[in-house]
DNA sequence: GAATGTATTGACCGGTCGACCAGTTAGTTT
DNA sequence: AAACTAACTGGTCGACCGGTCAATACATTC
């Protein structure tokens, strides 16, 4: 059974009509990417999406879907691997988490996408990892491994905040004097975040 | 000289037409919204707004440009009133930025808007900003008040991303189990920032 | 008060949009 | 092999897109 030119296989097909949709969303956001272009890209005609899909919002909302699920097992897999909760397990955390915005610019994109179009869709995706994350971090505060008396909720927020915004205003800082690579960045925000910025030992820092 | 129902004023027009686009672009994005849009919610032709701007494009640029030099103007006026650097200082400034983003939610989407564009023209107004808000922490880890092993451009950016992502991702944040409201983030973010995650006298913090 | 210049209008253009539909092809069932 | 179903195509629709242009209304100048 090869793939003989003639041969049909709608389950093939939508996957690549829906990977043609995907990276031209994530490039261009919904209202200025055509079904025709889809259909171009994705070699097939523009009434064979409609057929398979319905119409352009359901596609969008599929592709999104797809990603952001994509995206949350990943992250409540390496979650979950990680157990007993300590301060190096958050600055673990915070490099993967990193590390998976750096590997996957598309869903930065789609993520910021989604901001504007204040979806709500996907922000109930991630509650349950921040309710995760929030839980770990209140282990390691019950240990005195992490200060008491921030909110765990703000801690997962906070780092999740610095790490996506430094994505997805890459195009800003680029031109920012004296801005470094993303592992200069990670390595001084770890400092910041876990260490703080005021000196622990005034005569070291001098 | 009352403005009676006929009276021109180009000035008066020209203004009402970018106060109209200013508001449909920070709301939809460039690619979904149209003249015919602008027009009406400005009160005048479609024609009229190409007369005044030309085209689409260059009325975007210039909403976009009036925006962010205001932006920079009102930032910049902030940073060069604050004197002698210390440690409050960059707090107070973290503070004054994260309370013009909640006074301005436009800015915030436009900036939004421009990152997913690629546009580099507003990455390179608030460059003088950096250099000069990292200035002021040099300054201050050259007295001692901050630790010195940070870069002061990514002490910048840190606390510059974690109150814009804030903002940014609103949709999300406010669906996320145990995040507060602006004021409980921003009191926490300052602890952590300044003060850092993990305990600084562990007997105290159990 | 005629001339001049510009702000403003409405009609119109070619093109593209998302969607629909009738018709064709190819697999599957009976 | 006939019947059925679903995949797939090409053509077409009305609506809307950004942009143009000639005509008009108004304010200023001479």
């Amino acid at each position: 059974m090869n793939i003989s030119p003639g041969t049909r296989d709608p389950d093939v097909t939508r996957e690549r009509i829906l990977e043609a949709a995907h990276a031209l969303f994530v490039e261009k956001g919904f209202a200025a990417v055509s079904m025709r272009e889809i259909a171009l890209d994705s070699g097939v005609t523009k009434s064979l999406i409609h057929h398979h899909f319905g119409n352009k919002e359901a596609l969008w909302e599929l592709v999104k879907e797809r990603a952001f699920s994509a995206y949350a097992e990943g992250q409540e897999a390496e979650l979950r691997a990680a157990e007993d909760p300590d301060a190096d397990l958050l600055k673990n955390a915070v490099t993967r988490y990193f590390a998976f915005l750096q590997a996957n610019p598309g869903v930065v994109r789609l993520f910021a996408w989604t901001h504007l179009d204040e979806d709500q869709s996907c922000g109930r995706l991630d509650a349950e990892l921040v309710r995760l994350g929030a839980e770990r971090v209140r282990q390691a505060q019950q240990r005195g491994l992490l200060r008491a008396d921030v909110n765990p909720a703000n801690v997962v927020t906070m780092f999740v905040n610095a790490c996506t915004q430094w994505f997805e205003a890459r195009a800003h800082h680029s031109q920012w004097p004296g801005v470094g690579t993303d592992e200069e960045y990670l390595e001084d925000f770890l400092k910041m975040f876990m260490e703080g910025l005021l000196p622990r030992d005034p005569q070291d820092r001098t």
